[in-house]
DNA sequence: ATAATAAGTGAATCATTATTCATTTCTTGT
DNA sequence: ACAAGAAATGAATAATGATTCACTTATTAT
């Protein structure tokens, strides 16, 4: 007997797997799922395109991996602000403001996340992100609504409310036929939405006039 | 000389055109426009797939045609509301239950509407129609204003909160991956989840606990 | 060096559907 | 009935892009 799978080997592949899925993350960043066809990933990556398929079983396959990433990695910012100092308001008005700022930021990643047009597969992988950012938000209500600075509400509810008025209010403004067109959002601009979606959640979960 | 066009032909293709809008409406209405093929569609209008290019543009545009129609319906269905009877809230609540009851009466094509993957030319109408909604919204809620009815607020933004969390609170509930499986939401789930999200949208626009 | 095995390649294939267009059928006015 | 035009037809084509697979190259152990 003769070749047998070796960890220089194990590495490389891994290797290799890595950067395909950082290729095809980039050209998401920059264009949407829509941009990041297999033939571009592949010579981004510099590999063949039959490479890719050893990597992984098909390209809803890879693009759920990349959806997966980049939305774990704005629920956990989102978790990390709600578990923050501060009451439970304050947190959740942290939150709100990190997931708007960060989205602003990085205006076509967050359109492919929230709104982009995406195969069913992926769709699938939406629905569930947005579950788990309304869990996060659902704990902090509760906390909320323990500790008597949120009245009594159905926690599920309003959470869903807010990762939805969030969303809306974003989608207008990063939508490709907006943010494509030269100029982004002013900084002021910016201020002012985030100012105006805070405080309209803030209300809705308080009930108060702030 | 021969052939002149004729009320009579005139009157056909109008005819023509109506009952394939109608079928692919229809098609739409049982599946999502996903599963609107030009093929199945004309063959239920009992015509050609050319035929269809004799009337419509391109399918993107038949598309776009039939999610005109079905939106402003519903955006007529809201405006409705609005203009109803007593105060700037009392209406504004009356066109979310409006909105939300409508969407759970048919919640394929409301699922269509709001979140189905479409092309970019059915997508641009979508946002399109969500600022249709959110200016009728934004309307009521400067009347409010001015009435005291509601506290000074950025009257835009809030309407675009409004559009948000009410979808978003749909989207999950109409989803085929759950509004497919056998049993639709029990009538119970449906009034109390509609309650929540006007609890939180009223609570969000006048910053009081009702 | 060689055999055994795996990884990589990329042109060719497949799949899916929208769209076209040469041909046929229907309408109309004389 | 006939000719001029319009409308309808639907099989063939086009376009897009994912996926495959026969073949090449690389790695390992002896």
């Amino acid at each position: 007997m003769a070749y047998r799978e070796t960890e220089k080997m194990r590495n490389r592949k891994v290797q290799t797997r890595k950067r395909i899925l950082e290729c095809a993350f980039e050209r998401v960043t920059s264009g949407g799922f829509r941009s990041a066809q297999i033939t571009h990933v592949a010579k981004a990556a510099g590999v063949a395109t039959g490479t890719i398929y050893r990597h992984f079983e098909s390209k809803e396959e890879l693009f759920a991996e990349i959806f997966r990433t980049a939305t774990q990695r704005e629920v956990d910012k989102v978790a990390e602000a709600l578990a923050g100092p501060g009451d439970a308001v304050a947190r959740l008005e942290a939150a709100l403001r990190q997931f708007a700022a960060r989205a602003l930021r990085g205006p076509t990643m967050a359109w492919s996340l929230i709104a982009e047009p995406v195969d069913p597969r992926v769709e699938a992988e939406r629905l569930l992100y947005r579950q788990a950012y309304a869990e996060h938000f659902e704990k902090a209500i509760n906390e909320g609504i323990e500790s008597d600075a949120l009245p009594t509400q159905n926690a599920r509810q309003s959470s869903t409310c807010l990762v939805g008025a969030i969303a809306e209010s974003l989608v207008g403004p990063l939508s490709p036929a907006q943010s494509g067109n030269s100029q982004a959002l002013s900084q002021t601009t910016q201020t002012q939405l985030v100012e105006s979606i805070v405080c309209f959640c803030i209300q809705g979960l308080t009930g108060t006039r702030r």
